[in-house]
DNA sequence: AAAAATTAGTTGCATCATCAACGATTTTGT
DNA sequence: ACAAAATCGTTGATGATGCAACTAATTTTT
């Protein structure tokens, strides 16, 4: 194979970073389209959210795979369009756990069903268990950064 | 399956996104390492530059998936080190042409080398056909969206 | 129990991304 | 041929990222 084959147009770096790109770019309009005032960076905080409330900034952290200088200011943002708060610990005061407020409550289901959809839309024409291979050596790909990434 | 599971850890979306960030995450590292002063932006409109050169600034921004205002903003970084310069097209005076410098071809081939490496990382313990499937994927996913997003 | 190391969150700095608006040029439609 | 539409690149506004340095609090060592 030619190099520039390998290391660009059939490379797996490429081909991951802009399909991220694309699904990042059409969540972002899909969001808009319906109506919400959400970005794709604030709904993977508020998803953990949805599943767990009330975790600490560091948890988030690790679970969304994005710097706490990140979260510190995602969470200002959420916190400033009242969609989520922050309670200092009281077992430890260096900790904030971060809570959900009705208004993020209200529209958990809607929030969802954009993102079910965005799914479907990414897997069209896809056999699901292809998808599912493809998700499993994502993972391994993970991995063998994650642990190179320490 | 339970709802999150659907829409968080075994998303695709999700695992496309937090394999990308690991991906640059790791090269940015490498780079730098090696002695590099380029960022995994910057390298990601070195390289097809180094496949042909000369391109216009619009060709740059479908090729490597980015806003042209982007590219316009990579692309004054590189002229201030000295990498590429721009050149007004003499057929059409409303483009610029993109070239390498000397400097730029001078570290192409350890540039690249860095580069087969990662991919050599991310691979690793991973059959090859299992990769080739999954860029096959990948890139179904891709068109999706990108038939989407227009 | 005191000193040292670690941890949680914030902030400054530098980089990058997208969108929309704009000026200059080129292409298209009539 | 000329007005209208499209295209190319730049800029301003706004939002997000990672790293490193810092403060305050907690845990570990000795």
């Amino acid at each position: 194979m030619e190099t520039f084959e390998k290391v660009i147009d059939s490379s797996i770096a490429y081909l991951v970073g802009r399909t991220s790109r694309s699904i990042i770019k059409r969540l972002t309009k899909k969001f808009t389209d319906a109506g919400f005032d959400v970005s794709y960076e604030q709904w993977s905080i508020l998803v953990h959210l949805y599943r767990k409330d009330g975790q600490t900034q560091q948890e988030l952290s690790n679970i969304a795979v994005k710097d706490k200088a990140a979260i510190t200011r995602l969470l200002n943002v959420l916190e400033k369009k009242n969609v989520v708060l922050r309670i200092p610990d009281r077992n430890d005061k260096r900790s904030k756990l971060v809570y959900l407020t009705n208004k993020a409550k209200d529209f958990k289901e809607d929030l969802i069903a954009v993102v079910e959809e965005l799914l479907e839309e990414a897997e069209q024409e896809i056999p699901s268990a292809e998808i599912a291979q493809c998700k499993a050596t994502l993972n391994k790909i993970f991995f063998n950064f994650d642990r190179l990434n320490r």
